[in-house]
DNA sequence: CCCCTGTCTGTGAACGCTAACAATGGCGTT
DNA sequence: AACGCCATTGTTAGCGTTCACAGACAGGGG
């Protein structure tokens, strides 16, 4: 009369044998009943369904992914995920994953280097996740992906098309193209840009829809400043347009900086302040475009004409493109999903 | 002669009787050097660890779970993971997290709702997590978390202190006296406040600092204005409190809008958007603060006064309450970790 | 010389589940 | 009345690991 399986107390979890031995029936029609198999008659299901309630059954998923070699996780890998861009994205594509029925573990790099890389998908493959996503936007990261020859599928957002793997990104070159384009548009000579890292896909490919839509428009192509994607960052930028400003004084020239498109809101939130304590005035002096739309864009001093990306969709698409290698492999290795961004005006490029 | 194991193709992964049968040694030899116990001889374990590399071994989590009791992998459940904020902590916590040796799955809420709550929960449990954060910072949320009874250990954060359910918190209601406390330092009669929504527990702390210095200053409490968190919300309190300003006209009385606090970083934008439009001046006429330092703060127009919360030592203390919890049993159920905050003092309160 | 101790290794049995197959019984068909 | 089919249920054998235990062998003290 030592402790048996009836005894009060919840020494662990109830298993499907419990189920099944309160339900007067075999763990394998628990089993079925639990999958939805056809052949299960209503009267023993209902019995079953009680016996799971009454006991607070939950099905084991280590068990089940031991023997269906399945464990219905995915994993991310993302880089600067309190940026708004990286947020969204994560929180898009964790939503749609669970539509999907999966679960999502994410690593985060605090700054990329190919060996982080490397330990973020070796954490995940460890746990066994079926496939990755990768969200490490540098050139770099993508080649020594591309190196790995992991054993599951593995799908990149914005991680350029120049290597053999699936993935989504934002037309960024479109996006650069847009926002040169309306500056051109408004009567500008010329567009100065304010460029992220360069190590960055996003980065590279904003600055080359700018350059190229200036070369195309017959203008002259000023040099280009670097920034990190910080506000401080587009500060600096921001003082150094300034001097440039001040330097062409009255005499106007074809490089005269009258407008900057700069690579993202953060940044140019850094320009305008320093075009701010400059005593320049935007957009009467100077006008000013950023790249994102972050939610403050809207209110900034003042409103930030932008290019909106819709992150969530990015998300999405880069589950459903690895959902469906998952669920037949052989899937050609140069799928892409390209979403287009959309050109946001407002009165920081619009003198009133 | 059909395909036996011995067959090129790689069938499937290998398992632990691959690498023992290649290693010479029993798979229980082979989990002995993998988890790294004493009593193996040197040649042996160096036998076994390069028969792993060659067959480029890993370890089947699924199985060792199964056996071991412990997936090793914890949840999260977050409510706005777009903001600055929870994506922050995400991030804090995620590092800690593996640090520890476990992996982190989030779910993330598009609202909060006792149901949403509830599903995330029960999407988490069905993937055995042994333990989540719930960082929903509402307060009907915690009542109803407390409901649950769920069978693993749960830490909030910014979960508030009335209910037995250990958590992690910044101290808010400092951070509000600090900031209120500045602005009657600089000579204001009084400060006006936009609140968060108010079912928030965070918003509620911050009201409460803000109220209780006033009180004890023995100033006017002037009737708090109601956001969302959103700068558009922000917008319409600050076109409200400019309306304020201009009836106040030129005779100056006790209640007249000088200061305001705004509960957080975007709405304070929002605010001072509203006040430039009405032609009134940040820091001369109205000094504005706000609450959370995001990247963005100091590069506003003025550089907003606000305050700093550290959220990635929020993420990394939830982590260790929870894995505190994870390794002993019957720990307290009221520990709670504080977190101070700091105020930053920008140009935004500071009339030069 | 034997026994005891300690080091190293192997064997068998779980862990909780699903897949494959076997068994049962009812029903319609020949 | 015998047969076959189908719906329903049970039985058995893994999945790949760890745990508990047993065995083998060496060295040291009586």
């Amino acid at each position: 009369m030592s402790q048996t399986a009836q005894s009060t107390g919840p020494r662990r979890a109830p298993t499907m044998a419990d189920v099944a031995q309160r339900a007067g029936v075999s763990h394998q029609t628990v089993s079925r009943v639990l999958s939805d198999h056809p052949n299960v008659r209503d009267t023993t299901r209902d019995a079953v369904l009680r016996a799971i309630e009454e006991l607070g059954y939950r099905r084991n998923s280590s068990a089940r992914a031991l023997v269906t070699r399945r464990t219905l996780t995915l994993g991310v890998v993302a880089c600067n995920p309190t940026l708004f861009g990286p947020a969204s994205m994560l929180f898009g594509l964790e939503e749609a994953a669970r539509d999907e029925g999966f679960m999502v573990s994410a690593v985060t790099l605090r700054r990329y280097s190919a060996k982080a890389l490397s330990d973020a998908i070796d954490h995940l493959s460890d746990w066994g996740v079926e496939g990755i996503v990768v969200i490490v936007p540098h050139s770099a990261a993508v080649a020594a992906l591309a190196e790995l020859r992991l054993p599951f599928p593995v799908v990149t957002v914005e991680g350029g098309h120049s290597l053999p793997i699936p993935g989504v990104s934002v037309d960024q070159d479109l996006g650069a193209r847009l926002v040169t384009g309306h500056l051109l548009g408004a009567g500008h000579r010329t567009v100065w840009h304010v460029a992220g890292p360069s190590d960055w896909l996003e980065a590279e490919a904003r600055e080359r829809g700018w350059r190229d839509t200036l070369e195309e428009a017959g203008v002259e192509v000023p040099p280009p400043l670097v920034g990190d994607w910080t506000p401080l960052s587009g500060y600096r930028a921001g003082q150094e347009l300034a001097g440039r400003v001040a330097a062409s004084g009255a005499r106007r020239r074809s490089a005269d900086v009258t407008a900057v498109f700069v690579a993202n809101d953060q940044m140019a939130l850094g320009v305008m302040r320093a075009f701010r304590e400059a005593g320049l005035s935007v957009p009467g002096q100077v006008a000013i475009a950023g790249f994102d739309d972050i939610p403050e864009a809207e209110f900034f001093a003042p409103p930030l004409t932008t290019v909106r990306q819709d992150f969530a969709a990015v998300g999405q698409a880069s589950i459903r493109l690895l959902v469906s290698r998952l669920e037949s492999s052989g899937l050609p290795d140069d799928e892409r999903v390209v979403i287009e961004p959309r050109l946001i005006v407002r009165s920081s490029t619009t003198p009133t």
